[in-house]
DNA sequence: TTAAATAGTTCAATAGTACCGAACTATTGT
DNA sequence: ACAATAGTTCGGTACTATTGAACTATTTAA
């Protein structure tokens, strides 16, 4: 039996489940895959590429059951969206200034 | 013999780092203290009032290698005090957008 | 100048968490 | 009904965190 998907209502969010979850750039890496694309992406498609399926899996509830994203089965595939419109009400500029500065490297 | 303190260029300093280091409850929870008196305190004053000297040191030492955080032994304390003006400046945002959401709690 | 007090660090062992292959479940298409 | 596709769950191994005990550094006082 499969459980299906918890995502915490926007109040249950806590901050701590937010910084840990965007704290691992696998984790990181795949809130800005959602973030380019305006639709949602299934799970190979978000993720890094060469990540067995069950870390995958095992990243993506971690950012679900943080409130980062949602996630629906449509098929044979799991569509996850991000939820940073209330995430961002709830916590601003938290999501967005990681976002924004997730770009830059170190220098050589 | 001791290791001195080693900090980071602020060039140096990741945006993984920064999160990982205040993904944990106990460290934001110091940075938080920090960030409320002006002038720099020492590790037992800044940290979790019950927590092991161990564990201090190994919390102050992430705060450090992350960049969050500047040490400097004076007498027989050491005197810690937050870098966020650089890390203001290397990743605007991040780290006030935190301690600023850092104050909300669950709803019962 | 040594001894005790204070503040923190390091070590090493244990407890806890993450990762990933293998087996399983769900859905669709033939 | 069967194969294909996409993802989940399980369980063992590998890594990370936590902490008591021993150590180091500095100051103060005898």
């Amino acid at each position: 039996m499969q459980r299906p998907f918890v995502h915490p209502a926007i109040e249950d969010v806590t901050l701590e489940g937010v910084l840990y979850a965007l704290a691992e750039p696998a984790r990181l890496d795949i809130i800005k895959r959602l973030a380019t694309g305006s639709c949602g992406m299934n799970c190979s498609t978000a993720a890094p590429v060469d990540m067995p399926k069950s870390t995958q899996s095992y990243h993506f509830q971690i950012l679900r059951e943080a409130g980062l994203i949602r996630s629906e089965r449509r098929g044979t595939e799991v569509v996850n969206s991000l939820r940073c419109t209330e995430v961002e009400k709830r916590f601003p500029g938290v999501v967005s200034a990681i976002l924004k500065a997730s770009g830059k490297s170190k220098k050589a």
